[in-house]
DNA sequence: CGAATAGTGTCTGTTAGACACTATTAA
DNA sequence: TTAATAGTGTCTAACAGACACTATTCG
């Protein structure tokens, strides 16, 4: 039997199936903590939750295709740049039906995080408050309000800090954080900000250079009052 | 509307859906080399072709329960510890129809590695050659042959080989392809199998033992015409 | 004793933390 | 000149690679 003729006889509604989603992590660093994009549902189920922007994978729509779509249409977020996080599939995540979700990890800088606030009234930001030491979070308004999350996007959110965490030595999502040009002192916030914890400013300083990860322009920040610091590009590696 | 009254009225039937399976990466370092157990599609789709063992998803199972279920019957391996490793959806991955996959990494000691080859005869095992310096693998048969893999399957299989090599350093996955006790340089053999390149042998020791991650048991090696090595078993940091 | 591997001592180069120091800019 | 931050020099401790060495077991 050639695959062809197999093709003609295969039946795909022969079993029940779970439907798919894709849920975003969308992440900046806003005034020194993360920070993710969060909608209120307002529908129920979990009405008056916070969720993470989702929406389902259509039968023709590759995932990630998916992923970028529901950026650009639940968030205003245009030509993401998402990485895949982890697959969330438990029988009992959602209680309509069986959902088994696909997450997605954005990075982005605080200004583009501030643009997309501005212009999708319903988002609303949640500083991730990380334990000292551990692996839990809260997340809270800019009110300081704990944020009840939604299904389990709380799990989600706490396996995108981790992943954050794990990547930021050797990888380059610390520039993902940042705009275009950056001094090193933004940098070090970045990285102190998700690590939860003081670096040593020569040190880093040092480990940055020596990497070749980054390159000066000759030109300076502007507007300090004092002092003002050289700004540096990122550049992959040679 | 609270949320009972709209689930009485929430149509699950409404979009057509993606179906989903798990895939399963059962590794272990046979003569030296990673190695999967792979089965031979005998029907179309890709007949002839090799793939990993996997399995739909029921509509009422967890992943991760899949997935051992998958593991159990169409590999005999009772209780395996599976990772999820990555999930694999483009359009067109499979001619059938839509179809996303989740991928499981599972480790093994070579002794369980035999005992499903000799318990399930469907099963055949592939050493994946990694290309020196670079993400490539060829995946062969013992005989040395290149076995032409189903679908995707070779992603998937490049996807499993990176993360092995990543978490190598900081994790405890080198342990889960040995026997309970084991000497140091069976462990050294594990690391470079997967490096793919050779260790220095002194710093290699002290690094193992002072991570804490290894304790000594007394006993030694049996069977060796010279000096036997002390046997050491994993011990989860304290 | 000889063969072969187990296991160690030590030198060197690299890298990170700590701390104090100098340099540069705005006001 | 002063305030405040940018940026550097240098000491020290931790750690990895390299190499040569000693230790132990079997036959």
């Amino acid at each position: 039997m050639s695959d062809d003729e197999f093709l003609r006889h295969y039946d795909p509604q022969a079993f029940d199936r779970p439907s798919i989603t894709v849920d975003l992590v969308l992440l900046a660093i806003r005034g020194g903590r993360p920070s993710a994009l969060l909608l209120r549902r307002d529908a129920p189920p979990q009405a008056e939750r916070w969720a993470l922007p989702g929406g389902f994978v259509g039968i023709d729509e590759d995932l990630e295709a998916a992923a970028v779509r529901v950026a650009r249409d639940k968030a205003g977020i245009e030509g993401a740049q998402l990485e895949q996080l982890y697959t969330f599939g438990a029988v009992n995540r959602d209680p309509r039906m069986r959902i088994v979700t696909v997450a997605y990890l954005g990075l982005m800088a605080e200004s583009a995080f501030e643009a997309a606030l501005g212009a999708a009234l319903q988002l609303l930001p949640a500083a991730l408050e990380i334990d000292p030491g551990g692996e839990g979070f809260a997340a809270r308004s800019p009110e300081g309000e704990a944020l009840p999350l939604a299904f389990d996007h709380a799990e989600i959110l706490g396996t995108a800090l981790m992943r954050l965490r794990g990547k930021l030595d050797w990888s380059n999502v610390g520039f993902s954080l940042l705009p275009e040009r950056f001094t090193l002192r933004q940098l070090q916030e970045v990285h102190e900000a998700i690590l939860g914890t003081p670096l040593n400013k020569p040190a880093f300083r040092r480990r940055m250079l020596d990497k070749g990860w980054i390159a000066p322009t000759g030109t300076r920040e502007a507007g300090a009052s004092f002092r003002p610091a050289e700004l540096y590009r990122f550049q992959p590696n040679t």
